[in-house]
RNA sequence: GGGGCCGUAGUUCAGCUGGUUAGAACGCCGGCCUGUCACGCCGGAGGUCACGGGUUCGAGCCCCGCCGGCCCCGCCA
């Protein structure tokens, strides 16, 4: 017999009628002479009433049910008697009187109760994830982000885009993050690698003249993982000929408009607030400010110049810079408390932290006793501090200065608690710096990519202060989180191959890795730009969790491996011999 | 690669200053129960205290190592 509707539909306008259902049994309550079932599928439960006497096949199952048993029922919805309806369930006003229930199949125990109050680690949970996929928070998530992948499709749909797959086993590009690395069965030593984004693909489609192309993405990255982020993850790609960075904003603006007013009902306010980089970096310490609070770096370099204090003069003296930023009412925070934000500052690249607590009388702090009273009263004018609010400082080079007062920005936002309210602050943070210096400050590298246009205006300073060079390139930051980015791209032959010259990047090595693209170029290609949105984050933010691995089907554990199927796995000997592989003997 | 927190029953946890037989709740098993919905009542089973070593008369507890989980830094164009 099959079903004839889901366990949460029913309603009181059933009354009456006679249906089968069918789930898993989550709970038995059993009075011997009476015995409630709750059937539960994922649109929720009906229970089910035995009456044991009635047959001897509902006698025979009415004790022996268990928790997670798959049973089909067929039965009579009827009105609960008054006093017994349960106003907690959608279908508390009825309940199915059993005429025969079948046991498809029997569950052993589960080893944890699928419950939600239920608070069930982590490992056990992902080792167990189809009991833990059966739990409603997850089937909500799972199908919140159905609806959110749905709903990108028919935007993009409806906005001229087509989708197009690209290849999975791909070439490595020595650039980015590590690949993740197949064998090649047919070439020994020749290996795949699995994508880290669809980038010069989408980039060789707008050549091919597909105008405009997105792709639900699996990209991969051998990097180590963090809560809001997995080895192997999703991304929103899109690519269009003929735009500006303007069309691609709008664009998105309108896709983040759709999502969050037809999936959670949250009306977004567009356009979105636009920040150069500069300004995100002087300002929030960030390029990816959380804006759902204010909380600015004020550069106080010009007051507390000349003070006297020798750590800020040397500072100042040395290039740096002298940032602060107000931390309001926090003035009660203990010198214990600061001590660990100053261990904290220092982790983070600084020196060590100044702070000075304004109290009613004056102000407590170990390094007032070094600053002038006018240039005392300067600095609280500029922050517009009052009693009870603390002053952060960080003397250093301009990088180090922003990063640690930016960290410590959102230290404050969290014990203020805005980083807990529910707005949703977008905005474009855009002119990224085109190149920056890597780690040893000797080669230059990509700052986004090395396809990124450069802003017109700046290509005169390529050679001479490349360091000066703006990019055509934009970050969508939604609460502190780096939701997207993307760039217009170089198409013309000559100036990417000027980009490679400048990252260090030989002709023969950039022939034999991108020769494709360069070739490509040479053939007629239209002006292109895009952006790639990271799905699981944007789930992630909509579902309200805390990690990926809540909207994620399947995720990998923080040493990249998946519980439930304990992959990575060995292989057999005839593999390794089929892919000419063979492992070093000192590991 | 580094830092932090954690690992005790199927699950979530407690376990004092190192001291006899390691506890609770939920779950599980058995019995009773005709209006429950986290049903109730009675009874019961269930432990490699992650693992290895050390200190000690004695270790769940202290020390060292190791494995695993989570969070963070590095890393992630």
């Amino acid at each position: 017999m099959k079903r004839t509707g889901y366990c949460g539909t029913w309603r009181a306008a059933h009354v009456g009628q006679t249906v089968t259902v069918a789930g898993w049994i989550h709970r038995r309550r059993d009075h011997g002479g009476l015995v409630f079932i709750d059937l539960r599928d994922y649109t929720g439960m009906i229970q089910i009433v035995i009456h044991p006497e009635a047959s001897t096949e509902l006698e025979a199952m009415a004790h022996v049910l268990r928790s997670e048993d798959v049973c089909e029922v067929t039965g009579l919805i009827e009105k609960r008697p008054p006093e017994t309806e349960n106003k907690q369930l959608p279908t508390g006003q009825v309940e199915l009187l059993a005429a025969s229930v079948h046991r498809l199949n029997a569950a052993k125990t589960p080893p944890f109760v699928l419950d939600e109050a239920e608070t069930v680690a982590e490992p056990v949970r992902l080792k167990y994830r189809y009991l833990d996929l059966r739990r409603p928070a997850m089937q909500a998530n799972l199908r919140l982000r159905h609806r959110v992948t749905t709903l990108i499709r028919d935007y993009l749909n409806g906005q001229g885009f087509i989708e197009i797959e690209t290849p999975i086993l791909t070439k490595s590009t020595p650039e980015g993050a590590r690949d993740y690395l197949v064998p090649s069965r047919i070439y020994p030593g020749r290996f795949f690698a699995l994508p880290q984004s669809p980038q010069l693909y989408k980039q060789i489609l707008m050549v091919g003249g597909c105008d405009r192309y997105y792709q639900i993405a699996r990209c991969f990255r051998d990097e180590d993982l963090r809560a809001d982020r997995q080895p192997e993850f999703t991304q929103v790609d899109l690519e269009l000929s003929f735009t500006d960075q303007e069309e691609i904003f709008a664009l998105m603006e309108g896709l983040m408009g759709r999502l969050f007013r037809e999936v959670v009902s949250r009306p977004l306010t567009t356009p979105f607030r636009r920040l150069t980089y500069q300004e995100a970096m002087s300002r929030y310490g960030s390029d990816k400010p959380d804006l759902r609070f204010g909380v600015e770096l004020h550069d106080v370099g010009a007051i507390v110049k000349g003070s006297g204090f020798a750590v800020f003069d040397r500072a100042l003296e040395q290039r740096g810079v002298v940032n602060g930023i107000k931390a309001p009412g926090l003035a009660k925070l203990s010198r214990r408390e600061l001590d660990e934000w100053t261990q904290a500052a220092i982790g983070w690249g600084a020196k060590g932290l100044a702070w000075i607590k304004v109290t009613a009388d004056g102000y407590d702090s170990p390094i007032a006793k070094f600053l002038p009273a006018d240039r005392l009263q300067r600095l609280r004018a500029e922050f517009d501090a009052k009693p009870g609010d603390l002053l952060l400082f960080v003397a250093d080079a301009e990088a180090v200065a922003h990063a640690v007062l930016g960290q410590l920005r959102l230290k404050i936002g969290g014990l203020l608690g805005v980083t807990k309210s529910d707005q949703m602050a977008f905005c474009w943070v855009t002119d990224f710096p085109l190149l920056a210096r890597d780690e040893d400050g000797k080669r230059l590298v990509a700052m986004h990519h090395p396809f990124t246009r450069p802003v017109d205006d700046d290509l005169q300073w390529l050679d001479s202060e490349p360091l000066r060079v703006r990019a055509q390139a934009y970050d969508l930051v939604l609460n502190g989180s780096e939701l997207g980015g993307g760039s217009l791209r170089i198409y013309q032959r000559e100036l990417q191959q000027r980009m490679f010259d400048i990252l260090g990047v030989s002709p023969e090595r950039a022939g034999e890795r991108f020769g494709f693209l360069l070739e490509a170029f040479e053939y007629g290609t239209p002006p292109h730009g895009g952006i790639a949105l990271g799905l699981d984050r944007l789930v992630m933010i909509l579902a309200g969790a805390e990690s990926l691995r809540e909207v994620i089907a399947f995720p990998k554990t923080q040493r990249a491996v998946c519980p439930l199927t304990d992959a990575p796995g060995e292989i057999d000997r005839q593999q390794w011999d089929e892919l000419h592989l063979r492992i070093d003997a000192a590991t």
